[in-house]
DNA sequence: ATTATATTAAGGTCAAAGAAGGTCAAAAAT
DNA sequence: ATTTTTGACCTTCTTTGACCTTAATATAAT
């Protein structure tokens, strides 16, 4: 019998494949169409859609709430994949990160306007506080824009 | 699935824009039209249309009573000053970051993409540590990210 | 005609209920 | 031993309704 999550993972790429790689959809429902609890569904999307292999996830929750699952282009987007599973890690310093900056733009991965901003973001002066933590900060902060610079390109499809 | 208060949000800016950042209503009209309670109005403009996000309401009881809704059409250059020197401080939650950047985002002082960029940088879960330096970190990246785009564009003239 | 009172027509507040999604750890299955 | 499934409990956002306050107007009393 194949697993269940296995069954889901199925169905949602399915889902993306049909709707060109962006799709919202409704975990109770989900979970109640596979009558399974809702807690599967992220389960599902934690081991199967992780930003390591290739799947941006935003939700809300609340009223009409959803989870909007963005299939990322990997292919157009290799360099910048590897920044985020290897490349960067847990601490990193200013001029490293800025490196990494120089070089997105470098690639035209990102616009002069876009590298602008995400230097201004990583720099020692922006993040403040004088203690070896900074270099972890830094770190996940550039995590978190360049994961936002591959969402935003495959959102516009 | 829209939520409702969704819909009135987009009517109410609607309505602002074709009336040039001004406009008066009936609280039991609107809510009628929406076939809501009269309350979901108040909790719109609570959630949507505060002073943090740049509008002004003003309204009045009784016969005859209106709420009338304003838009702060600051210049841009000054909204983005007063943020620097007063509006952020030394430190700011998430949810405060994310409405200042919407706000920007609403009246087109950044782009959308300027916008998903800069609040990847600025979420708690960017930020890591879990602490209370977190706001203050925040803070700092955020003035740093508006000062950025303010000078990236007078750079460019 | 003037003043007091009642009625009606607004809008305001707040808390409870409802509608999502999130987390984590125990139990079950492989 | 690892992966999957389940369920109890949590957080966030929205919707609803009961009750409150204020203003304008109509009515009654002087």
């Amino acid at each position: 019998m194949a697993r269940l999550s296995d069954v889901i993972e199925e169905f949602i790429k399915t889902l993306l494949r049909e709707s060109e790689g962006q799709l919202e959809l409704q975990r109770n429902e989900l979970a109640d169409y596979f009558e399974c609890a809702p807690s599967q569904i992220n389960y599902v999307l934690a081991t199967r859609f992780s930003l390591d292999q290739g799947y941006y996830i935003e939700s809300r929750r609340g009223g009409g709430g959803y989870i909007r699952i963005l299939r990322l282009d990997v292919d157009r987007n290799d360099y910048m994949h590897y920044l985020l599973s290897e490349g960067i890690g847990n601490r990193i310093s200013e001029n490293n990160a800025l490196q990494i900056i120089k070089r997105m733009m470098d690639q035209e991965y990102i616009t002069q306007e876009t590298a602008y901003l995400m230097k201004s973001a990583v720099t020692d002066k922006a993040i403040g506080i004088p203690s070896s933590l900074r270099d972890n900060i830094r770190a996940s902060i550039l995590r978190s824009m360049i994961t936002a610079v591959m969402a935003w390109d495959s959102r516009k499809t």
